[in-house]
DNA sequence: AGAGGTACCTGGCAGC
DNA sequence: TGCTGCCAGGTACCTC
């Protein structure tokens, strides 16, 4: 489920109910996610309030006075407010009680999601410091991408999906947003034209505005943190659709490994 | 430096 | 019904 409309879907649907809250208890019931959870999670926070809530590539940052929690999804993870007398369902690893009388539970099935404590600026933190420019910043545009794939000889959708070029471009988007540019999953990144990684850019950010609008994806089961599924999944053009009809041409859709992750285009749309 | 593979973990599903 | 094998939206880290 998360993907970065997923994830900023969460962020925005929790933000309101967390802002200025003070956590009351917190409750870890299952440490191994993949990292331990910080056992300072369990202490520190309590007393203390929520300041901000923000989102850096595919990690939720709660800012608290003494420093940040940085939550991050995974494969698998979900966060949902809930009342404290309704029952824990199976995989919610850690709750937070608040003020409000709610609690915010993380479910996390395949536990590859992680909850982290970053006492100084999150920033540096080890695992945000060398991350790549928001794909709805300014700073990726056209020429951004260009240049910094100049003799790459790797798949350009392997390319973009490195957090370290630019982040939140999962493996469903990725998909989709070649597919919208025309351009083969395969293709060497470094010989994308100026012209061509122009519309690749345009296309990120499209694919991922249109499903933020529009709450996320659901694949198997995302909910959003109210509950709800999110409506994407019926506007993806080729993710999940392999020898379907191609929207556009109606030449049948092909399904190819790259990278060791599924990977969906059109041969003869995408070039 | 870049490219490619491995690891973490559970659940759902197809096939037998 | 029950077993086995395969696949799944992420990404840090390892080796070549």
């Amino acid at each position: 489920m998360p993907e970065l409309p997923e994830v900023e879907t969460t962020c925005h649907g929790i933000a309101p109910h967390l802002l200025n809250q003070t956590i009351v208890k917190v409750l870890v019931h299952q440490t191994k996610l993949r990292w331990p959870v910080p056992a300072e999670l369990a202490t520190e926070l309590c007393g203390t309030a929520v300041q901000d809530v923000t989102r850096r590539a595919k990690y939720i940052l709660l800012r608290f006075p003494h420093g940040t929690m940085l939550i991050h999804l995974g494969m698998s993870g979900s966060l949902r407010l809930c009342k404290p007398y309704m029952p824990r369902a199976k995989h919610e690893h850690i709750e937070w009680y608040l003020t409000s009388g709610q609690v915010l539970r993380l479910n996390d099935p395949r536990r590859f999601g992680a909850v982290l404590w970053a006492a100084d600026d999150p920033y540096q933190h080890k695992l945000l410091k060398h991350l790549g420019p928001e794909p709805l910043g300014d700073v990726f545009d056209a020429e951004y991408l260009y240049h910094v794939t100049r003799q790459r000889k790797g798949a350009i959708k392997t390319f973009i999906m490195d957090s370290k070029q630019v982040v939140g471009v999962g493996n469903i988007y990725a998909s989709e947003a070649l597919f919208r540019a025309g351009i083969h999953p395969a293709r060497a990144a470094g010989s994308l034209s100026r012209e061509r990684s122009a519309r690749l850019v345009q296309a990120i950010k499209e694919v991922l505005q249109e499903a933020i609008a529009q709450g996320g994806t659901t694949l198997r089961d995302f909910t959003n943190s109210e509950g709800k599924p999110g409506y994407f999944a019926q506007a993806l053009r080729v993710y999940g659709r392999s020898n379907e009809p191609c929207l556009t041409c109606g030449s049948t859709i092909k399904q190819k490994i790259l990278g060791q992750r599924s990977t969906y285009y059109c041969p003869r749309c995408q070039r």
